[in-house]
DNA sequence: ATATGTGCATTACTGTAGTGATGCACGTGG
DNA sequence: CCACGTGCATCACTACAGTAATGCACATAT
């Protein structure tokens, strides 16, 4: 168990929640494949005393994306980046279906400035290209 | 001035706050054009009570409308839709990079969920279709 | 067994979003 | 001018998110 050397870096009074940064960056490294099913992540001790905050607040950052599945919990070993796999679960019309309101806000959001279809289409797709590094 | 005869609706207990609720309501007539520029809106007084919510509740609501550039207020006459062509004062260019990280935050929640790039895309044209009924 | 590493449960403090009650200021119509 | 309809400012209350301090429970290595 080498330390895996993750960088994680936030900004207490950029108005994004502490909890949420930590996630958020959890998330980018999973998706973009920086993070691979099995890796380690830094211990909720280490990781709260590099980044000078409270335990409580990586844990409870850890334990939401636990319910994402996205990491699990393992209780006197660490906390690992879950099968990316089994989530298959769910139908892809089911999960269109999750992510439908997320994507109405925003396009409603492009529409009320006036930005026409293919201006906002290009905007998505210029988001897809960005993260496709997998 | 005749009843618009504006039907809003709001539910006080779907964890969406009443003042967001108005918001969104209103800003989705008037992008679908069913509000027209110096159309009037029920008064703060009214809506509020055939809602049976605050009158400050409305008034938070429209005063962020109004911040948005979508109504006009106009003491002892009432509130009124604004002229839409206005805002074009940002370009395009400007416009889509406010939209930007709207936009990513629900690309990525796509991503998570392992949808493909057109399956996500899909979603968006789907929303784009439902609201150019202008 | 014991030491040391994990994450967890409990409790508490603080700031702020959301809502509301009341009285005031402005505009219009008689 | 006066009454009535607008929206607004002020203050206050409540609920909850966010963060933190502390002690506990589990897992592993020696």
């Amino acid at each position: 168990m080498q330390s895996s050397e993750l960088s994680f870096s936030i900004s207490p009074s950029s108005g994004v929640p502490i909890y949420r940064q930590i996630i958020d960056q959890v998330n980018a490294l999973v998706v973009s494949g920086r993070l691979k099913p099995g890796d380690a992540l830094p211990s909720i001790r280490k990781l709260a005393e590099s980044l000078e905050v409270n335990m409580m607040t990586i844990s409870k950052a850890y334990a939401r994306l636990e319910v994402d599945g996205v990491l699990t919990r393992v209780r006197g070993v660490g906390m690992v980046v879950a099968e990316p796999d089994i989530p298959t679960a769910a139908s892809v019309k089911e999960r269109q279906a999750e992510l439908r309101p997320l994507i109405e806000q925003a396009v409603l959001r492009g529409l009320q400035l006036n930005l026409s279809n293919p201006q906002i289409i290009a905007v998505v797709e210029s988001i897809l290209r960005e993260n496709r590094n997998e």
